[in-house]
DNA sequence: GTAGTCATGGTCAGTATAGGTCAAATAAAA
DNA sequence: TTTTATTTGACCTATACTGACCATGACTAC
């Protein structure tokens, strides 16, 4: 049996596919309106069915004329490479080393310039974080995470 | 374009461009009234999409035969605006706002390219720094500085 | 040339709108 | 029965919009 969530999931999957894009915007209120549902129960479907790693992509603002936005992201990258590393990086803490490999990885393969490769390398570098982060590693793999998810995005292919 | 801001903001952009030169004269009570809304949402939209970080510069005088001058700001002496920014956002805390602003302008201003800055934007992103990080802004300003940074080394010219 | 009046733009605090978080309560599955 | 997934609501944060009150500059009358 399905469950308002699925209901909404389903819902919003149509929607994508309806929009001929890869994603929608939608009404957070617009949502939790029509399955008669408060309006968190949009975020937990948001969470639990359109994560990245499921591929999606949530943007969002807040505010008068606010609005959800939810992306699948693109599929074709070489067997999941990229979601591959999403995967090692995400939850766990990522040194230095680890993340200077990663990067120049990406550069070999060509999914990023070397330009963005050294810019983001500096980023991350200890030199920077250690101004206002105990937990350097973790920060680390939240900023290469984010690094992967938008070479994911179409929003980033075609720019 | 979803709320009146928007269309405000567009508007003028436009009337910049319309304009030939880097800049618009006119009225607030104009616009004010053009759009339906009180005058001082003009003040609103001026102040958070005309921004200095954008690269606006807005002038005004009152009183009889007032007005506003809007001016989009270009930069001729590289290092100087890079130094200033770092200047600007190297030693206090940096808001998302002002970050996304600065980063865009850092596009416009063809110092990154699209890609770049996006890639950039979204690590900066709250929904990435609150992950690991307290105080956001000021690890925000430290990457964002790096960036800045990186921008001045010859070696990223070269790159 | 000073005071008064009117035409402008500026500020700021309050209100409205809209999405986010978190944890408790409930339901479903193992 | 224990664990996991779903549903709910109280409270939080971000962005937009409004209106009362303020400041400045130009013009006019004296």
């Amino acid at each position: 049996m399905a469950t308002i969530a699925d209901e909404i999931e389903s819902y919003i999957i149509n929607a994508i596919e309806f929009n001929d894009n890869n994603w929608v915007e939608i009404k957070r209120s617009h949502l939790s309106y029509r399955f008669a549902c408060v309006p968190s129960q949009i975020n937990y479907v948001l969470k639990t069915r359109f994560s990245p790693e499921r591929g999606f992509l949530v943007q969002s603002r807040r505010g008068g004329g606010g609005y959800l936005r939810i992306e699948k992201l693109t599929n074709d990258d070489e067997g999941g490479f990229l979601r591959q590393l999403i995967e090692e990086c995400g939850n766990r803490s990522v040194s230095l080393r680890v993340a200077t490999g990663l990067l120049e990885r990406l550069v070999e393969e060509e999914f990023l310039t070397g330009r963005e490769g050294l810019l983001v390398k500096n980023m991350v570098h200890h030199n920077v974080l250690a101004g206002a982060v105990a937990v350097q590693d973790e920060v680390r793999a939240l900023l290469l995470k984010s690094v992967l998810l938008t070479l994911l995005r179409e929003e980033f292919q075609n720019c």
